[in-house]
Formats: structure tokens, C-alpha cells, sequence
DNA sequence: CAGTATCCTCGAGGATACTG
DNA sequence: CAGTATCCTCGAGGATACTG
């Protein structure tokens, strides 16, 4: 199966991971939450390749997930703001640094405070019904009966 | 950068990246929340080449996410159980998840059961401390001085 | 069954020069 | 600056035969 052909499986997962699950990707995606818009400043952090960066922004684009925003005109210039479908993916990244935070690093290379009530944040999943934590142990899942 | 130095790099995220942002690895572990466990079962169920599959599940096992486990002998057999290190995944698999449930497909193929309370359970990152609903706006990051 | 071995393809990614 | 174009390398992945 190609890269591309797992974006038309009936599997949430797998499509997710057509539209982000390429090396550089995720990477980008974090730079830009971090507060990058330009072009050669994501080109220079994360020193990834021209060709692919043009790519992958292009694509991201493409797919919504950033949105060129002009910021200067003759010659016209733009930036790359994450869309409000892009800032959907915060909680993919948030779970991907906390398991490396968990097994991967000694200290957090980042820590987050809630604003809220001012603590070191370690957000977890739960349930937006009941507010209780969740995990394998307490979901059932029920797949559909052509999911793959 | 090859992909395996991301694992060098002072990033939670990319760290992470290094371990499961392979094509194959993040739907190999899907298969194994689902029950998966033995060779065959994953060859056959997720389609992928057999020499990728074995370099996989060997360096995932590597990596402790995976335990080989005899459940026969001579000849020898082994199946591939996930690990503690590879149950808390699941928070990213779950993320991955809702995001195609949210932008990639009408139906959502899996639908999850709070055991808890019943209900169809939207599982959401809240602050730990204080439990209130977490997100890009209501955190902030701070960084390490030398984090990548 | 659970792999290993072999051979092949293709595309992701790197390096670099060039352009408006 | 923000890209595009070109050329190259390397390794991920596919197909398939073989083994204990």
C-alpha cells in the first residue's frame, strides 16, 4: 500500500496518518504552533531540505490545515497560518511529547502551564461526558462492520 | 536528517517521532490494540510485506514496546504483546483517531464506550490538576534553554 | 505458521544553484 | 527572502521464494 492509498481506507488512523504521517510533517506542524510562519525561518529551525519544505507547506495547504496569508505586496509575500482544522491536531502533538516526555528524555524539554488555575499542566484524556480519565482498559470499541 | 537521528535531537516530539513515524509501525500498533498478535494475524490483516513487518516488530520489540511472548514450543512460536511502554500509546492513537473522525471520514468506523458512565465517551486532554478542558489557547510553553 | 533472504522499485529527502 | 528546478542518494516498502 502507498503512502497516498491509506487516505481512502474506512479508518480514522490511517488516514490521519496519510495527511501527517511523513518524517518532516509533524515536525512542521509543531514549529508552526510554536509561533513560525515564514518560510525560511521553518527552512532554517528545522533545517529540513527546500524542496521538501515547499512540498509539504504546499500540501498542508492544500489539505487546510495552514493557510497562506499574504503580509507584504510587490513582490507579494506570504505566510503559513495553522487553520483552525491545523490547531485540531494540537492534542496529537501534545500526546506525542508526552509519551516522549514519559520515555524518551530525562527532563521535558517543554513544560506547559495551565492558565487556568496557574499549575504544571499534564493534560490527560478523559471523558467529555462524565470528566473521568480514560483509557484502553475503560473504552469499549465498537468497530463499524466494513472499518478496516 | 535521517530519520533515526530525530531520536538524537532534545524533543520529546521528534524523539517520539523516531520510534512510531513510520509508515507501517503507528497501524502495526493499532492492530495490536485491537488483539492483534501474531505474525500471520498482522501480515494478513494489515496487508504489509512480511520482511517489513519482521524489521518492525523486531525493533519495536527492541524498543520495549512490544514483549515476545512463547505461546508454543518446538518449534518454538512467539507472539508480540504490547508492553506498558506500548499501552500508553494510546492517548496518541486515540488523538490520531478523533482527528480523521473530525476531518477524514462521514462515519466514524470506531465509536468508544465509557465503561464508567455508558455513554459514547468523547475523550478530551483536561488540565490533570484541576481537570478543566485543556487546548493551544489555555497553555503555555515553556521551553528548555537548550531544547531543539 | 513465523519468520528470513533476495531482489527490485520508487519516492522521500538532501544539496545546491538559480530566480523574481 | 520565498520559493522552484535539478540531480542525486538511500532506504522504506513490495513481491516472492525458501526454511525449520
Amino acid at each position: 500500500m502507498k503512502h497516498e492509498e491509506l487516505g481512502r481506507v474506512y479508518c480514522s488512523l490511517a488516514r490521519t496518518w496519510s495527511v501527517i504521517g511523513e518524517r518532516w510533517t509533524m515536525l512542521i506542524i509543531r514549529e508552526a504552533f510554536r509561533g513560525t510562519r515564514r518560510f525560511d525561518e521553518f527552512q532554517q529551525r528545522l533545517g529540513v531540505g527546500r524542496n521538501v519544505l515547499s512540498n509539504r507547506l504546499g500540501r498542508l495547504s492544500d489539505e487546510g490545515i495552514f493557510e497562506r496569508v499574504r503580509y507584504q505586496q510587490s513582490p507579494d509575500r506570504y505566510e503559513y497560518r495553522l487553520t483552525q482544522k491545523g490547531m485540531d491536531l494540537y492534542p496529537v502533538l501534545l500526546t506525542l511529547m508526552r509519551w516522549g516526555d514519559l520515555y524518551k528524555v530525562d527532563d521535558p524539554p517543554v513544560r506547559l502551564y495551565h492558565k487556568g488555575c496557574g499549575e504544571l499542566a499534564s493534560p490527560e484524556l478523559r471523558c467529555s461526558h462524565c470528566g473521568e480519565p480514560v483509557g484502553f482498559h475503560s473504552l469499549r470499541a465498537k468497530y463499524a462492520p466494513d472499518a478496516w
